[in-house]
DNA sequence: TGCTTGTTCGCAACTCGTGCAGATTGGGCG
DNA sequence: CGCCCAATCTGCACGAGTTGCGAACAAGCA
């Protein structure tokens, strides 16, 4: 996304107001690559500014996407998260931390695969999930799916599956 | 996954017991390239077995997930939606409609990507996003982040956005 | 300074799932 | 065939994430 300073002109250009709140959000988005959710982006934004809404980090949020200044990025059915690169990209997750980073990828010949037959593709998102160099070293485990094992009620019961 | 019959052995091999409303669930997934919701299959369900939960919905998928049979696939941080095709492929949804099918996209040189330093990658998912041939027909509109012009507090009101 | 219109706030409501506990039932056994 | 007990089912409450709504508030222009 475009610096603050930018943001503010472009914001004014449309008839939008420049609100503090909104120029706390900007500075906390630029250059920014740890792909906050809302709720992050909320906490940080609550220690500069007390009593700041959850509601107007939301709003703030879904007007940047709009404008294209930010991308919305759904890693699972949690919550979703934000990346102010707009450039072509993927992303890589850690399926134990949920640290995310920026891949680029030559996915040039991609949508020639089968079974696209009708369909007009417009966007193509690809996630690399695995574990992180961190949590790798630290044994945090990958929440698998290890499956038979965990599934059977003599060993575990229901509850524990989660 | 596989067939009714042979997940009702697969079951019980474990100790887990048949129950009609498991029964039902292994038809209404089988074969099934719908890639349907929970919500979606618990209405189907109820059509067939008024009365069924839509916990035991939830809980029966879960336990097919875990033992492998189905797969859960993550679009957008709406409702998961599930997959009887666990063999390796991605994705295609249609951003009016939601329609998903089965794409078979060889990505076997995906993983030496840019960025990836650090990570061990386990599993990649490639969902391409546009629309289908009948969405596509009939004009339904992407859900677009055509940006600016729909932002704008002077064409529209704030609630209309959504 | 005053006005108009866009924003912020905060709470209620909604969606998708999961935890819990009591009532049921599958299915091995006598 | 009938018993018994663990595995299930059901219904409801609760939790996370996000949006709707309306009253109070504040940019930005005259």
């Amino acid at each position: 996304m475009r610096s603050p300073t930018d943001l503010t002109a472009a914001f004014r250009a449309h008839g939008l107001k420049l609100t503090p709140q909104r120029q706390l959000l900007f500075r906390m988005l630029y250059d920014n690559a740890t792909h906050p959710s809302a709720d992050a982006l909320f906490m940080a934004a609550s220690a500069e500014m007390p009593g700041i809404s959850r509601r107007t980090v939301y709003q703030t949020l879904n007007d940047l996407v709009a404008m294209g200044e930010l991308r919305q990025i759904a890693i699972g059915t949690g919550s979703a998260r934000f990346d102010p690169n707009v450039d072509d990209h993927h992303h890589v997750v850690c399926t134990a931390c949920g640290e995310m980073r920026d891949v680029y990828v030559d996915d040039v010949d991609l949508a020639g695969a089968a079974g696209l037959d009708g369909f007009d593709v417009t966007s193509t998102d690809i996630v690399f999930r695995g574990r992180c160099t961190r949590c790798r070293r630290r044994g945090r485990p990958s929440p698998s799916t290890s499956a038979l094992a965990s599934i059977s009620p003599s060993a575990t019961t229901r509850k524990d599956q989660s």
